[in-house]
DNA sequence: GAGCACTGC
């Protein structure tokens, strides 16, 4: 094992740190219990020293220290420092663990980790074998692979358990909120406080957008108000104003010049500056290059104004921030299991997210945080904290990742907030619908192939399905490049804008038109093969950054086929039919939840028995087509005024003909049992004589007919009358 | 004829 079981030096500079003097009394905590919760601020070094003080305390005798993160950038910055003071080579004593970089060997002891290669490992090793002790990070932020862990690692690996020979120790380190709800859940374990370093934040409500004022989009024109108002009062400093989006942040700086124009300030188009004041949107999509400016300081006698989205609260720091001014709001994406919908949706923060936003302002010195809205919203509109990821978002992968870690009562998993039991049976639901699960709620060994993709379950079934009959090179580019964030550039300004809708609508034309799916492949090829990608991407208006990932991703996926591939009940099929629809077949039996009718005029019904209205969006080329299209799927869903799918595909009906009546087989309440793995041999024996009386009416009527009356129009316009009727319900009640 | 937060495998 170690040749250092001493205490070292490393490169010193962090023996000033407020958590060293507690280094003794920590390694004795995590000596003497098989759960430890630490917590602190940022700034109290608990990420990169804790882990080494264990190391030279020796623990790694029995196994390696992981730690896990919910994101790669802190995995792999944080190895790197670690390593540094450490004063060996990272990769290493000291290495780290992200999807597509793997910089470890077998004999690396601190391993650094993103929380989903955490759950990879799991998957493939329960036993958590080569661990001795593994740490969540960042558990306060609630990740929904995070959250995960957390509920499987509460029932740690003992002694003897798969072959291990010490029991595994859990440390979760987390913000000083809930701690006391974390140490229940983990059996009442201690919980140990490390001072942070961070300097005051004052905190200021400036009442510009009271409770009434939630519809509104008001937060643009008052957060710019509200910087400039900064600019002008303030000592010196850079201001960090949060937002929501792309379009929010664009405007926002339009603003900025015009207002600063009119209060007499000079505006320089050109380098984005008024006079002293250096404005720079920051969000995800944009590209590096120009974030590049952010992380610069800003010349003398300048004040940098960055105009971000919520990337600024954990994902990129930036340092010389004094002032942050908080719109209040945040875009946030909800899975409605009602409509069966994931809607991004514009929400207020929640008090601990604010605090959050605030701490910016408070890394290098004392700051200033504005909050353009009043004490009355932050205490009516505003929740103690936000809402798990868990609660949510779709479970379909995770009760999938759960049943095949040998967790059959999903519902009664200890979980740290409990989803709603309506979100788990959704998910079982659409497990039994792909075959991923059978009638018992086991994994099938279809199921066991699907949970090996990095992809959604559909995603999964579609390639496994393309596979099966070897033509998966048509369907792995078309795979990752769904993986993706956006792939087309939708520029900011309307003259720009037109120009690349043009160069957008040539490649769909290319692709042949009118299959979207078929439209990112061809994209994926003609960058693939041109001589030089990222030119190619600028000329077409393509995000290279995310062809490049899908890249790296069709490969992944490609080594991950061919090692399935190579089982020996790997399945097999032939294919009857026309080559030229092999691609769009396969597709079907991915996206068959997703497939909508054409109703009336443009807009189209889903049969997925909630049977909304869609309509096509403008981006997609099959827009405009609508008239002459009867069956198509869908990739995904994105509600504004109307609701719309995009990434679309013509069918054929006889393609999903036979999947359909799978889609009404079985009721959400009759999964009830199924994941509590209670189904009783009676409960089989009703369910067996049920099947067998459908499939006799279902020769004797047709099943378009069936479905048809399931979805009549009637029963559509019904269910929306009663959807719109609840929405108007809950707002009142939030009114009121 | 619309306007899409952020992560992660």
């Amino acid at each position: 094992m170690s040749k250092t079981e001493e205490p070292t030096a490393g490169d010193g500079g962090s023996n000033h740190l407020p958590i060293y003097q507690h280094r003794k009394t920590l390694v004795d905590a995590v000596s003497a219990n098989q759960f430890l919760i630490v917590t602190g601020e940022t700034g109290s070094g608990k990420t990169t020293q804790l882990p080494q003080y264990l190391y030279q305390a020796g623990l790694c005798r029995y196994g390696k220290i992981a730690v896990t993160q919910p994101r790669r950038v802190a995995a792999i910055t944080v190895a790197q420092r670690v390593s540094h003071e450490m004063g060996v080579r990272l990769g290493l004593e000291v290495g780290y663990l992200v999807r597509f970089d793997d910089c470890t060997t077998k004999d690396t002891l601190i391993k650094y980790m993103t929380d989903g290669c955490m759950l990879r490992d799991i998957l493939g090793d329960p036993g958590l074998i080569p661990y001795s002790v593994v740490i969540l990070d960042e558990v306060h932020e609630r990740s929904l692979n995070t959250d995960v862990l957390l509920g499987l690692l509460k029932k740690t690996p003992s002694r003897g358990f798969r072959g291990r020979t010490v029991p595994l120790k859990v440390v979760v380190m987390s913000a000083t909120l809930e701690t006391e709800k974390l140490s229940a859940f983990l059996d009442n374990c201690p919980v140990f406080t490390i001072p942070g370093r961070t300097f005051p934040v004052k905190e200021l409500f400036c009442g510009l957008i009271g409770p009434k004022d939630k519809e509104s989009s008001v937060y643009v024109k008052e957060v710019v108000k509200m910087a400039l108002n900064v600019h002008t009062s303030e000592a010196s400093g850079d201001i960090l104003v949060f937002l929501t989006g792309q379009s929010e942040i664009e405007k926002a700086c339009d603003l900025l010049f015009e207002k600063a124009e009119s209060i007499d300030y000079r505006y320089d188009m050109h380098d984005r500056s008024v006079e002293g004041l250096l404005i720079l949107p920051l969000y995800g999509s944009m590209p590096t290059d120009q974030q590049r400016q952010i992380f610069q300081p800003a010349p003398a006698g300048i004040r940098k104004c960055v105009v971000a989205t919520n990337i600024a609260a954990t994902s990129l720091t930036i340092s010389g921030i004094r002032y942050i001014v908080d719109s209040g709001f945040v875009k946030q994406l909800n899975h409605n299991s009602r409509v069966g919908l994931d809607i991004l949706e514009v929400v207020p923060i929640s008090k601990s997210e604010a605090q959050q936003r605030a701490g910016r302002a408070g890394r290098t010195s004392a700051g200033k945080c504005f909050r353009i809205y009043s004490k009355d919203f932050w205490e009516t509109c505003m929740p103690e904290y936000t809402v798990p990821e868990i609660q949510r978002t779709s479970l379909t992968s995770v009760v999938l990742t759960l049943k095949c870690l040998g967790v059959h009562d999903v519902i009664r998993f200890p979980y740290l907030d409990r989803p709603e039991e309506r979100f788990i049976l959704t998910a079982l639901k659409q497990l039994y619908q792909y075959d991923a699960i059978d009638r018992k709620g086991d994994v099938t060994r279809l199921g066991r192939l699907m949970v090996e993709l990095p992809l959604p379950p559909g995603l999964s079934r579609a390639l496994l399905k393309s596979a099966s009959l070897g033509c998966e090179e048509l369907l792995l580019p078309v795979a990752a490049m769904l993986s993706v964030e956006n792939i087309l550039i939708r520029p900011g300004r309307p003259e720009k804008q037109k120009q690349a809708e043009v160069v957008h609508k040539e490649l769909a034309a290319c692709a042949g038109s009118c299959n979207d799916f078929l439209e990112l492949r061809c994209i994926f090829e003609k960058c693939k093969t041109s001589d030089n990608p990222s030119t190619w991407c600028k000329n077409h208006w393509i995000h290279w950054r995310a062809v490049k990932s899908a890249f790296s991703v069709e490969t992944q996926l490609r080594d991950i086929l061919l090692r399935l591939k190579q089982q020996k009940d790997f399945p097999k099929e032939t294919f009857r039919g026309r080559s030229s629809e092999l691609l769009r077949q396969c597709l079907c039996l991915g996206y068959f939840t997703n497939v909508a009718r054409r109703s009336v005029g443009k807009a189209f019904c889903t049969m997925d028995g909630h049977g909304s209205t869609v309509h096509i969006h403008p981006s997609s080329s099959l827009f405009g087509q609508e008239l002459q299209l009867d069956w198509i799927i869908f990739h995904d869903v994105l509600v504004t005024g109307r609701v719309y799918v995009r990434t679309v595909c013509p069918i054929r009906y006889e393609w999903v003909r036979d999947l359909l009546p799978k889609l009404h087989e079985i009721d959400v309440y009759e999964l009830s049992s199924v994941a509590r793995e209670e189904v009783t041999d009676e409960e089989m024996a009703r369910w067996e004589k049920k099947r067998a009386a459908q499939r006799q009416t279902d020769t004797s009527e047709d099943a378009s007919k069936k479905l048809e009356k399931r979805n009549s129009e009637s029963s559509i316009s019904e269910a929306r009358a009663r959807y719109l009727q609840r929405k108007r319900n809950r707002i009142q009640a939030k009114d009121s």
